[in-house]
DNA sequence: CAAGAATCCTGAATGC
DNA sequence: TGCATTCAGGATTCTT
């Protein structure tokens, strides 16, 4: 499931490809991959004549500027959604849903088998400005992102810590993997209601955030089990991962036995001993 | 307004 | 072995 470190290695990967030809050719399946009025205009078909240039990043949506800044392609991955390079000759692999091709003969695919990923083109200006790039909290690791910027966006949610770092607008690019991550390294219980922490303790859930994206991002992302980069590779960072899918395990750092817990429908994992409720409010 | 639940989807994993 | 059921997960929409 893409979060932020897999966006970033994709955003490489398609850097990496040196895209400088014009599209020549758009290519959708019959299957929409979003519903929502979000990506329902998607006027795709604007991009074909443009020239791909600069590969940007926007918490875990890909931003892809076509004729200089004129227009641009935002794509967001979902679950299982993957680029990928092809030629033409090459047939499509299953679920492939979008494939632009370019005038050096080369393709730029897209496979997404759950169809939860969402395409949408148009005026680079308005998709900045326009949802879902427009109501994006703060990039983590942006400068001048810290607990102040989280505290400021969340800090008197009664809402518990994990589900307001999956909440985009208070903080870009984090899912459940990361947010459970962060949240372990933080010393801080997932279940906490945000507003009960001070700000030394969202100094330290920001401090966590950043460690742990860019231990992953050095790591080529984690692949639990869909996810590649736009050469095909897995990541590698499924085997630095402290707690998340370990419940029952040993914790790391202290060796009590980390618990599972479901909340929201969504499930996660923390210390009992490292991670007491407590903790948000003292240190 | 806020927060939780339902929704979309398919492959992998589990249960019998 | 094979079939049926469960689950996972992000963003959006619906409900309370």
């Amino acid at each position: 499931m893409p979060e932020l470190p897999e966006v970033e290695s994709v955003r490489r990967g398609l850097v990496r490809a040196r895209l400088r030809a014009p599209v020549t050719e758009l290519w959708r399946s019959r299957s929409p991959l979003r519903i929502g009025a979000t990506w329902r205009d998607e006027r795709l078909e604007c991009l074909v004549g443009a020239t791909p240039g600069e590969v940007q990043r926007r918490g875990k949506y890909v931003v892809w500027h076509f004729d200089g800044d004129d227009l641009g392609l935002v794509v967001h991955l979902g679950m299982s959604g993957r680029f990928g390079l092809a030629t033409p000759e090459q047939p499509h692999a299953p679920h492939t849903h979008f494939v632009l091709r370019f005038a050096d003969g080369r393709e730029v695919r897209l496979v997404d088998p759950r169809r939860f990923g969402g395409l949408r083109a148009g005026k680079l200006d308005e998709l900045w400005r326009s949802p879902p790039l427009g109501e994006l909290g703060p990039e983590p690791l942006a400068r001048g992102f810290d607990g102040r910027a989280l505290e400021a966006r969340a800090g008197t949610s009664a809402r518990a810590l994990r589900d307001v770092l999956l909440d985009q607008t208070v903080v870009a690019g984090i899912g459940n993997i990361y947010a459970v991550e962060a949240l372990h390294l933080a010393g801080l219980h997932p279940l906490l209601p945000a507003k009960r922490l001070r700000a030394s303790a969202w100094d330290r859930l920001a401090h966590a955030l950043v460690t742990v994206l860019r231990q992953a991002i050095d790591n080529g992302g984690t692949t639990l089990r869909d996810f590649r980069d736009v050469s095909g590779h897995s990541g590698r960072n499924q085997d630095e991962l402290r707690v998340y899918g370990r419940a029952g395990a040993p914790c790391p750092g202290c060796g009590t036995t980390l618990k599972g817990f479901v909340h929201g429908g969504r499930s996660g994992v923390f210390c009992p001993q490292d991670q007491r409720r407590a903790r948000g409010r003292i240190a």
